[in-house]
DNA sequence: AGCACGCCGACT
DNA sequence: GTCGGCGTGCTC
């Protein structure tokens, strides 16, 4: 007896011969599509439904020939077509192309394009009342009747609540009517859902530089092909306005626009101005979506009902019909960079997004990153700059304090010129901030008896003191643990002191020295969501807030006119650590930064707090010359092939045993290509040697640019046959430290 | 990703 | 003796 070919089994139930094989691609962490058969004609980009093992699945007709190995009798059918408009060639590709370029399964890269399988089924109609065609004969026509039938005299179908409240009757007369035979039940014809936003409405008034990059921007979307184009200028200065521009062209040509954005939940003022230039809002698409408005939203993007539709990076995986651009705002974020599950950078994808859409591509950003300005220099971008702030605004004065010089008082971290300035602002009744980014009250405790840190059980960090919520948190996995009494180590009682500050202790500071301040934190504990962050700029907006203490969230493109100084508590925070991209990563956040001050006539002032007032960092940050300090980062990679000036892929080995973790990077170690132009740097302990529990090893393939690196890490990983407990993760192009 | 099968500890 | 823990493996 043969388990699994019985009766009984569900498989035996639909297994057919006849009929054609098609491949279905499935959203499912699998290697390759599998084949079904189908007795219909089913066109690659079909929805389906298909039987998988004893369940079913949904998946997408794939392209490519079925694998004729299989034998027919293996095959079982397509149970379901979806009525919904087929995935697009176009995305197919892209799908393709990010698996083939991070080294996932297709199937994984599906998912996140089809990560809204309600949508797949048409919304249920809803349902309304029509005037019946004849009045039956003796039909009582009450008055309160009688206004129903002449509001519903124009024969069209109206929502019962609808009617309830233009005739002023109660719901339940409709009931009544229906069964006298009055109205007739009847389904609604779908409202659309989207706004259209309006391209023919006319644009702000622009300067003569922002015109003039408006016109090449709406040149090259009116082209109707692919081209990446650089636009970078100093905050103020006009980049979001220009590149509605872009937009406002894609609409009159029909097309749809992408706008990815880093931080989407806190783009609130965005979208007001989105508002104010189109007089509509946009399709959003960000993690916090409801289900209803993910279904509607990813149903109207798929039948081209939005037209512009603004999101985080997976919107990078929606169903366009006809995408003519995209662009991608504050382009050097590492927000970009998804590290969980597909290892995707969405800035990188959305060039080749628009390159298989035929579509032009915007980068924007003050601050661009070295890989964008490479490619700009090399003319693979065009490039755009908008020299100056829009409408006077000068550009903030930026000063450094050297902390060795004049330090804070003991236990302080406000420094005297610090602390001068903001009382100056204050007394001149201008707005102030601290930057300082990093959360809580401080990043470690120790005990003074026997100097033991306070650190997390699962992760190779420091417990964060959140002395508002009385407990330390790791940052890393979400550890929790309540303060101790007593040193863990050595028992001493109430000895732990917190070394080093976070934004609460910096508030408590500020408490001190400006007690009649009002003091608003931002942080993401304290800004939750798109409401908060709304409601905290309105209340800066509004001049309800004098002091303003935030962590990077304070960085993103906020505009707020009233204030006039930025202190930066910890300039050189981002420094530490060795990583290839430390002093690029630290220049962009302290440039976002101080962009904050002074944006309309009063002129703005930044003092940035530093150790290390010399370093090139710091310099260019007072100069403010951008292009000198990126040539000098470019020169201090180029020689070592660094990124972008070469090619970058991270194995990250993690097990729960550090032994088990060990063995198999060792192995891959041994393992590793070599050859000109390949070089393979570890395996070492990864900067985070223990995350969530589990031990890391990473070894970093580098490689000439004209090499690339999927070939090889396919071979090497082939080589390499690593236990069910250890985890081998590949990383094209990693971005920070991991 | 599910959902099986499979092989070792505490319960009726 | 069974219920159930989640480790390994397959799904066209």
């Amino acid at each position: 007896m043969c388990p699994g070919k019985n009766a009984e089994d569900p498989r035996s139930h639909n297994r057919v011969v006849t009929g054609q094989r098609i491949r279905v691609l499935l959203p499912l962490p699998l290697a390759q599509p599998y084949d079904y058969s189908t007795t219909e004609q089913i066109a690659p980009g079909t929805f389906v439904e298909v039987p998988l093992g004893r369940r079913s699945a949904i998946g997408v007709a794939w392209d490519g020939e079925p694998d004729r190995g299989l034998p027919a009798g293996r095959l079982r059918a397509v149970t379901r077509v979806f009525d919904v408009p087929a995935m697009t060639p176009t995305l197919r590709r892209f799908v393709d192309w990010v698996a083939a370029y991070t080294l996932s399964p297709p199937g994984a890269v599906l998912r996140m394009a089809m990560s809204v399988p309600a949508a797949l089924d048409p919304p249920a109609p809803q349902a309304g009342w029509r005037r019946a065609d004849a009045a039956p004969a003796g039909a009582r026509v009450t008055p309160q009747r009688a206004k129903v039938m002449a509001l519903l005299a124009d024969g069209a179908v109206r929502a019962g609540g609808e009617i309830a409240e233009a005739a002023g009757v109660a719901p339940a007369l409709l009931r009544g009517m229906a069964d006298a035979g009055l109205i007739l039940p009847a389904l609604l014809p779908r409202a659309r859902r989207f706004a259209a936003p309006d391209a023919q409405r006319p644009g702000p008034a622009l300067g003569p530089e922002q015109d003039a990059a408006a016109a090449a921007l709406r040149a090259s979307v009116a082209r109707r092909a692919f081209a990446t184009t650089l636009l970078t200028g100093v905050t103020g200065s006009g980049k979001t306005e220009v590149y509605f521009e872009a937009i406002a062209e894609a609409l009159r040509a029909g097309r749809q626009a992408l706008v990815l954005l880093p931080e989407i939940a806190l783009s609130t003022q965005w979208l007001d101005r989105f508002a104010a230039r189109f007089g509509a809002a946009p399709a959003l698409w960000h993690s916090e979506l409801t289900s209803r408005t993910r279904r509607d939203t990813w149903r109207a993007v798929a039948e081209g009902e939005a037209t512009v539709l603004v999101g985080a990076r997976s919107a990078l995986f929606l169903p366009f019909p006809d995408l003519g651009l995209i662009v991608v705002d504050e382009e050097h974020e590492t927000a970009f960079k998804q590290e969980e599950g597909v290892v995707y950078h969405a800035r990188d994808m959305a060039v080749v997004r628009a390159r298989l859409s035929g579509a032009a591509c915007v980068l924007a950003s003050a601050t661009p990153s070295l890989e964008s300005t490479t490619n700009a220099e090399t003319g693979r971008y065009a490039a755009l700059h908008l020299p100056a702030r829009h409408g006077g605004a000068a550009m903030p004065d930026v000063t450094l304090v050297d902390l060795r010089r004049t330090p804070p008082e003991r236990g302080r971290f406000l420094s005297p010129p610090l602390v001068a300035a903001v009382s100056e602002t204050l007394a001149r009744g201008e707005q102030a901030m601290l930057f300082l980014n990093r959360r809580g009250y401080a990043p470690m405790t120790l005990c003074r008896a026997c100097g033991h840190r306070m650190r997390c059980p699962n992760c190779t960090a420091w417990l964060v003191e959140h002395r508002a919520q009385r407990r330390l948190q790791c940052h890393h996995c979400g550890h929790v643990e309540a303060p101790p009494e007593a040193c863990p180590n050595c028992g001493a009682p109430h000895s732990t002191v917190p070394i080093g500050p976070g934004v609460e202790r910096v508030l408590e500071e500020a408490s001190a020295l400006w007690p009649e301040a009002r003091r608003l934190v931002m942080a993401s504990d304290t800004i939750p969501g798109p409401a908060a962050a709304a409601a905290a700029a309105k209340a800066i907006q509004d001049r309800e807030v004098d002091l303003v203490i935030g962590t990077q969230i304070v960085a993103k493109g906020w505009h707020f006119p009233h204030l006039t100084l930025v202190g930066v508590v910890d300039a050189d925070l981002g420094l530490a650590g060795g990583d290839l991209r430390a002093g690029e990563r630290t220049f962009q956040l302290l440039h976002q930064v101080a962009g904050r001050a002074g944006r309309e006539e009063r002129p703005g002032r930044v003092l940035l707090q530093s150790f290390a007032p010399e370093h090139p960092v710091m310099q260019a940050l007072v100069s403010g010359d951008i292009d000198a300090f990126m040539a000098a980062e470019a020169d201090a990679r180029r020689p070592g092939h660094w990124p972008p000036f070469g090619r970058l892929a991270a194995i990250i080995v993690s097990a729960e045993e550090e032994r088990a973790a060990e063995r198999v990077a060792r192995d891959l170690g041994l393992a590793a290509p070599g050859g000109e132009g390949i070089e393979v740097l570890g395996p070492a302990p990864a900067p985070l040697a223990i995350l969530r529990g589990r031990h890391r090893r990473r070894l970093l393939l580098k490689t000439r640019r004209d090499i690339a690196v999927q070939p090889l890490l396919m071979e090497w990983l082939a080589k390499v046959d690593p236990p069910g407990n250890v985890r081998v993760q590949v990383d094209v192009d990693p971005v920070g430290f991991l």
